[in-house]
DNA sequence: AACAAATGATACTATTATGGTATCATTAAC
DNA sequence: GTTAATGATACCATAATAGTATCATTTGTT
């Protein structure tokens, strides 16, 4: 039920403030103070984003992460992907095992329709727009 | 993520199995037939109808579920509340301590819209709609 | 009256996901 | 070379989920 996770929601917070600060290094020190998210766990969410492009980090003294270029325009939905992995609201509980309604389940396109706006809502929720 | 427990999928199936036939009482046993759901999960499930006042249960031999007079309109958003308790797709993690941007939080107008529109879908899920 | 077939209520268990910590390796600045 | 940072991983604790088991109660049948 909850569309973010905890994961999604700091990673959000953190980039939010790092993009306030165009172009400057931030370490995780830093961002704990600014997001108040534990270091630790703040630091492998930062690892992550790294991974995924949107954020360069540099190791060594005065090190720490900034945004990538391009990357203010980063989507929600982008994050809910990093962090959660592949978007779906609508999976059938009888995966391996045959559904007894395969087929007739009218369920499915309902949800269908609901996750195609959802996921519309979610891209239109930038690092960008966030910050205005 | 998910936006249906497992609670609330098995639920759906299981009404829509009983709305079908109409007024009649089905037992667990039947149902598990019907519904391909284990029974002492699913008979639990239906306890919990029983008690929302979805279903109307019989006890004794030849005893059963069948569905309340005008449940036929149930809608999906009734049941995620009766499983999943109260629909919040938008909930800041920092709840007891003051979150760093309380007040100036630009998300939780956002999500709330979307939210807004999700259970506005799930209201138009009725058992009677996917029947047809 | 006895028995069987059903649900009511509840306690228990196993598995998984989540949230978070700890540690050692690596890199870079001074 | 030392220190301050991240990279990579392994680990742990808690909670939620999915499901089982058991005993009590009710009701129909003989």
């Amino acid at each position: 039920m909850k569309l973010i996770t905890r994961d999604t929601d700091y990673a959000l917070r953190a980039i939010c403030k790092i993009a306030k600060e165009k172009g400057k290094v931030l370490s995780v020190k830093e961002l704990t103070g600014l997001t108040k998210v534990p270091g630790p766990y703040l630091r492998k969410i930062l690892q992550r984003l790294n991974k995924a492009g949107v954020l360069i980090s540099h190791k060594g003294t005065g090190g720490g992460f900034k945004l990538a270029r391009g990357k203010v325009n980063t989507r929600l939905f982008d994050l809910i992907v990093i962090f959660q992995g592949h978007f779906k609201l609508n999976e059938c509980f009888f995966k391996k095992e045959k559904c007894p309604d395969t087929g007739t389940c009218p369920l499915k396109k309902r949800i269908d329709k609901i996750e195609k706006n959802v996921i519309k809502e979610l891209k239109e929720i930038t690092i960008a727009s966030l910050l205005r």
